[in-house]
DNA sequence: GCACCCTGGTTGACATGTCAACCAGCACTG
DNA sequence: CAGTGCTGGTTGACATGTCAACCAGGGTGC
């Protein structure tokens, strides 16, 4: 016996469905027209400037972003052809790769960055009440707390290993403290 | 001068990001694993199942999915090489295509809803209250109220066509007036 | 040190999405 | 009804993501 949902579950479900859409459609075309970043690369960029070093292991990356370390491992391939990252070998693991945000990736993201906050102000932000926001934020929190105890599916193990952790804002980091623009 | 996010903000954005990511990512899943539909074919069926006579122009589709015409082209190619639709010519319009949805499709989503509003439920709905839910619907209405003005990137015109309305739900229909399961 | 297995990462084949070129059919003009 | 141009849709080339196979290096037991 299915328990369908109700009037405002749907317009919930729909709506956040439609606003999915509609929303991470704008917001990547204006980061592509702007600064000739993909989504995608604005997310790993973003990851690996908030970092020690501006590095990090691609499994550490990977696990973070959720990724599989064989769609990382491709998008790597060629943002390093584009000069954003490097590869390098770890020191401490002879299997390991260890991530590294070159100069101009490290500059890239960091011209890219104003605009993008624009963008998801304008078109996100800026469109809704504190209410609404604070409420958002709640709402993340709950969904995100519930599926994050979900482990990752991987053949053996190796569960639920990312923290809790909901926030860790994203961004060319330095403005410090407060942090930034940012995705995922 | 970037006017940067604030704390609150920040997890708003970052939550919503996240959430999606998990989200999206599960319900998919799940939904892939209970009926064998990829979540692009669960939208393309559920609007079609919504229709008169199951039926619909492509570009009527396209333009309510907004998807890409060739987007939608390539994947109703391969829909339909697994029963799921057919194409017939349009009466009115030599050049047209009207989409079918098969008795193979109809069944396939009527057997997939059930088990995809449970997984929508069990990561989504259940975790909020009703006040939640009720506030993300206001969300998700603001914001797509101010996108669906945004004009559909097309070489020329053809600008904001679709009609603003936000939920249609999206089910097998049937089960009449109460819209059902459904997604985007 | 060796057998054995697990882990980190890469790779190739294939699925899916994007972009631009293309083509046939409607529509308007003269 | 020829000329012109726009529209609906398809297609091929290429970008991106997934999946499974593979492989080298690490870790453990002996």
């Amino acid at each position: 016996m299915t328990r369908w949902l109700d009037d405002a579950q749907m317009r919930a479900w729909l709506g956040y469905r439609r606003m999915r859409l509609l929303l991470d459609l704008q917001v990547s075309r204006d980061l592509a027209e702007g600064s000739g970043l993909s989504d995608a690369d604005y997310d790993v960029l973003s990851n690996l400037s908030e970092t020690e070093g501006h590095q990090l292991r691609l499994s550490e990356l990977s696990a973070h972003m959720r990724w599989s370390k064989s769609r990382l491992s491709h998008h790597l391939t060629r943002m390093q052809q584009r000069g954003l990252v490097t590869r390098e070998e770890c020191p401490s693991d002879g299997r390991g790769a260890v991530i590294l945000l070159t100069d101009d990736g490290w500059r890239a993201i960091r011209t890219a960055a104003p605009a993008h906050v624009e963008s998801v102000r304008r078109h996100f932000i800026d469109r809704l009440t504190d209410e609404q926001i604070r409420v958002l934020g709640d709402i993340a929190e709950s969904v995100i707390g519930h599926l994050d105890e979900v482990p990752v599916r991987t053949p053996s193990g190796e569960a639920g290993k990312q923290p809790a952790e909901i926030a860790a804002g994203k961004q060319p980091a330095e403005k410090a403290a407060r942090r930034q623009p940012a995705k995922e």
